[in-house]
DNA sequence: CATATTTATCGTATATTTACGATATACAAT
DNA sequence: ATTGTATATCGTAAATATACGATAAATATG
């Protein structure tokens, strides 16, 4: 969206909806689901269970990453990918609050 | 994506993408958010409380509608938008499913 | 019926996303 | 140094998303 706009929301929202695009494709919820199976993955473990080229797994890692629902620790050419759970929680917990609203009434 | 990718990919990741990408703009966030807070609302006052057009405004109801967030109920002239809390709940709980798991080691 | 109000849809310009082959980069091993 | 392995980035085509003015459709009111 145009930046002018943005100002007009909440940063509580933008992050919402930030942390919301990167979940909003099938192959990046996968690898989370992976990475909460397996709790950290090499790259190329995570490339051999998607049906993606690896140019197009790295370009999902990265937008995983952007909004920092992953992060990548080198080890010697490899790269081990895990989830950073306290935003994941942040999120979730914001998505409660949204439920909760409906207990007051 | 390509509908022959969409295949590869479990049912449930599907609709947890589907709803994330429904969620992915600040505006759908906002709107949420006043749902959530006012319990339910006219399209006008969704409308008058957003930073848009009401084309615009219009179009984001449209969405959060496709994949079932928010329920519309034609009152009159007026069309009255509430939060489907069962969906909300179901996909907190996906995500919930994936903070469990650190527990688990 | 004519008019006003409310909301959805159309048309469209612009921006962003997605996918992949090709290529670059970085490290390890011989 | 050369080679192999692992990952990121570039370039780019095709598909989607976003925004808004204009217009349509549906209902209420005088």
């Amino acid at each position: 969206m145009a930046k002018a706009k943005l100002e007009k929301f909440h940063s509580d929202e933008l992050l919402l909806a930030d942390v919301a695009k990167a979940m909003s494709h099938p192959a990046r919820i996968k690898i989370l689901k992976i990475l909460s199976e397996y709790n950290a993955c090499f790259c190329g473990e995570i490339v051999d269970m998607l049906p993606l080229s690896q140019a197009t797994v790295s370009q999902h890692l990265k937008e995983l990453k952007r909004v920092g629902l992953i992060n990548g620790e080198i080890e010697g050419p490899k790269i081990c990918y895990c989830i950073n759970y306290s935003l994941l929680e942040k999120v979730t917990k914001q998505l409660t609050g949204f439920l909760n609203n409906v207990c007051k009434c």
